[in-house]
DNA sequence: TCAATAAATGAATTTATATTCACATCACAA
DNA sequence: TTGTGATGTGAATATAAATTCATTTATTGA
């Protein structure tokens, strides 16, 4: 028994070697440049073995992006539900958000190119449900916010969602890109951001 | 002489036969899964005639991009040239926008794929250059607004353009994602969208 | 009408990768 | 130590699409 549970546990760490090499050869070169061969190397197995854990390269893109949103969204669950009051629940979820594409920046790239993808391309992509699942959870703060009278009502949630995370995203994408001068963390720029979404950028 | 100007007419409307059909299926398919022979076959012309207008598919790819983009901004900015003001100028630039893309449907698809793309990926995309030949003009307009104190100071130029673009951006993706029950035009969004840029989501 | 030239065509070729599979290697039990 | 099943491997195969090119078709000017 103790012998197959700790193959068992083997397998999955070789699995993940995969995921991960898989994340970051997807992030640099796009899912259709990347190929299983790079892959591969980058996780130091030949080609073949990555056929031992995954069916075709699209489950391999896929069972990606669903654990690593599955991961996100409940990085940032636990830390919200903590929060009072839908004001307070915002401001974390904007710092954690921030804080985990800080630390999984490859994530991010995939995330961005195919949250954009999937809701207009959609074909096969069954990614939708797990990027749908990643942005479920921020439009019942926003429901929230508006009961609360701290957010206008004139625009649904859904929306109000939409543009919290492309401005979330435009900042991750223009810190990543700094990479070479960069003035502190991303997460520094939660309460900027916070503000911006609340307050606009009118000047007061 | 007329003779070789009709001919060199007659030339660019087939080259644009084939730069209006390739819109569309890169637009629906994506980059990579759009082939030259659906192009070809939109376009009703045989498959080799595409190379005879364009060197392959990527060279077709980003004359598409370039020459689209500089339409847009073309279109743009002689209105936004006209209005008085930073304030005006930034509500024509959004009223324009909407309308532009709402005409443009399928160039908005590979707007925003391409921008973020480019932004990640880089690699040898040309197109950057019309990208950021697209939001430059944006940038001005802001620091303008800066100038004029009617936009916060904090934030540079740049990252105040990919606020508004993101934000543009998302409520355009929604628009047309709904094509089923659409309330009315997106152009009647540019109220809308100008005062969330300005003033936040803050109920007031 | 008829060469002669230009343009269009799509079948054949090339190229690039995903995927498979016969064989090699490893880990472990006896 | 060795035999056996489980794993790993990368060269060989299959597939799909980009690109080419010999041939066909259209256009033009005399």
């Amino acid at each position: 028994m103790i012998v197959i549970n700790r193959k068992e546990r083997d397998k999955q760490l070789r699995r993940a070697d995969i995921l991960k090499a898989a994340e970051h050869v997807f992030a640099s070169k796009g899912y259709y440049e990347a190929t299983i061969q790079d892959i591969a190397q980058k996780a130091q197995y030949g080609t073949g073995t990555v056929y031992l854990y995954f069916k075709d390269k699209n489950a391999l893109y896929f069972s990606l992006l669903e654990e690593k949103i599955r991961s996100l969204t409940d990085a940032i669950r636990g830390r919200v539900e903590e929060a009072k009051g839908s004001r307070k629940k915002l401001e974390v979820f904007i710092q954690e958000s921030l804080d985990y594409f800080e630390k999984n920046q490859d994530f991010f790239k995939l995330y961005i190119l195919e949250k954009n993808s999937v809701q207009l391309i959609m074909s096969k992509r069954i990614a939708s449900s797990a990027v749908e699942y990643g942005t479920e959870y921020m439009e019942k703060i926003i429901s929230l916010a508006q009961e609360e009278r701290v957010v206008r009502e004139d625009c649904k949630p859904s929306e109000l969602t939409d543009i919290l995370v492309s401005i979330l995203g435009s900042f991750v994408l223009n810190w990543i890109n700094k990479e070479s001068k960069r003035a502190g963390t991303l997460k520094d720029k939660a309460g900027l951001i916070f503000n911006i979404f609340l307050n606009g950028v009118a000047k007061k």
